[in-house]
DNA sequence: CGATTCATTGACCGGGATCAAGAACCGTGG
DNA sequence: CCACGGTTCTTGATCCCGGTCAATGAATCG
């Protein structure tokens, strides 16, 4: 059974049978349950291992002096948190779940092991770093240049997409357990906002909700509705073309 | 005397003196002029030489369906502009210059050596690649949360701080070449709204402008007044300590 | 079941957008 | 040197999107 871990990485990268192994005995090595609003790092500290969302729901987020809080990514099952870690002695912000969640725990002295030795590994974490790149870069965008129901609805499309990337959609329907709070904190707005704009892609049919169950009526026009578009999130060129121009380049530096 | 490349990775990395030699003339091999609002790289394609801004200014931007322009990021002398190129084999956003500029390209071979031979230079890159996304990700908090005053005083205040970083702070007087409407399309609100907040910075005597000069009047009380708090530039930290916890953990890495 | 969190809706308000019109500041050519 | 056309800056008047405040349901959980 493959890990989300690895589910996640071979977006990036084909693998060997013994890479496959290597990552899901990363990723189940060590395993700890969190409840909902629990934090993994928080701001200011140092953890000596890096962590990667299994199941449930985490995301990156700093709080301000006025007791606002700010979610700056969502991060989905397979989604590793800080491989930063080695680099930065302290985070510049926290991350914590939104939902109860399963997250593996890898020592760093594991993981160095297995950049230096496993080319192909390194490259899909690499690779994963510069799509957490671009997924910032286009949050910027949202809020800068986006009205809200635009914001609102580029999110829920952005998380579909990543989750179909992923092979979490059954039928258009994912979990996506989040509060209309959470939305707002990630969006800018303000809850009650949230809220009208979710009752307004209701009522035109582009979305659905139950409970904690989304399900997008219709992704075509509610691509076109928020004027989504994804070349940011650099899914399927490196996997299907692994013999690319970009792929042998990576391959070389590595 | 050093190139402005040295300068801005001194910030991360204790050099020895062959390291500086070879990142000196890395940014002065091929270098070429600029004029104002013209791109170095476009959305979309590929290019086999990593840039580096050398004078002037440029920026990360991304055009929208409407027409409205998002400035990502400002790239001030010193930075690199897409050492991640290697990796993607398509931008996901645009590079172009503000002001006229001295841009260096250097060949991805030469790079891709540099960055194998030399783990001081390499770590230099990497960790300038995560100072980018602490600065992406204080961005979004910028336009998540705060008002258009402190958007503004903020955005302003960094780049201050990064030249001072950088040293090309006399006097808390600083070369800034922008229009409002660059200001604007990077804090998202309307060139006419940023010029107001301007006004209220010079009335304060916090600011003042003198064409393309920027004056910081009163650095502690601008910090005070935009609330601007500088630990995700993550500066001082391994260059002062260059045998840090961290800086031990990035060198075994390397 | 109370109690607490979360979703929903309405009434009202304000920060920033929009529209418009001058003023100041260019580089350019006569 | 000045006249010019084009940016860029500045300011006022008005409007609207999204925030704020508040009250009521609905759902979840000891």
């Amino acid at each position: 059974m493959d890990s989300p871990l690895l589910k996640k990485l071979m977006q990036f990268s084909d693998f060997s049978d013994e890479d496959k192994h290597l990552i899901n005995d990363l990723a189940s090595e060590r395993q700890s349950e969190y409840g909902a609003r629990e934090d993994i790092v928080r701001e200011g500290e140092h953890s000596p291992d890096i962590h990667i969302v299994i199941s449930g729901l985490a995301c990156r987020y700093k709080h301000l002096e006025d007791g606002s809080r700010q979610i700056m990514a969502f991060l989905v099952p397979g989604d590793p948190c800080d491989s930063e870690i080695f680099i930065l002695d302290k985070m510049d912000h926290s991350i914590g779940t939104l939902a109860p969640s399963t997250i593996a725990s890898v020592s760093g002295a594991r993981m160095k092991e297995l950049l230096l030795n496993r080319p192909s590994i390194a490259l899909a974490f690499w690779w994963n770093t510069l799509q957490d790149e671009g997924v910032l870069r286009e949050r910027i965008i949202d809020e800068g240049r986006r009205d809200a129901y635009s914001r609102v609805g580029f999110l829920i499309y952005e998380i579909f997409v990543r989750m179909r990337a992923f092979g979490a959609i059954d039928r258009e329907r994912f979990d996506f357990p989040v509060t209309q709070v959470d939305l707002a904190d990630a969006t800018g707005l303000t809850p009650v906002h949230v809220n009208r704009m979710l009752k307004q892609f209701r009522e035109e049919n582009l979305l659905a909700v139950d409970g904690k169950t989304w399900t997008v009526l219709d992704p075509a026009a509610l691509r076109k509705a928020v004027k989504y578009e994804a070349s940011y999130l650099h899914l399927d060129r490196a996997k299907r073309e692994p013999d690319s121009e970009a792929g042998q380049r990576i391959k070389g530096l590595i």
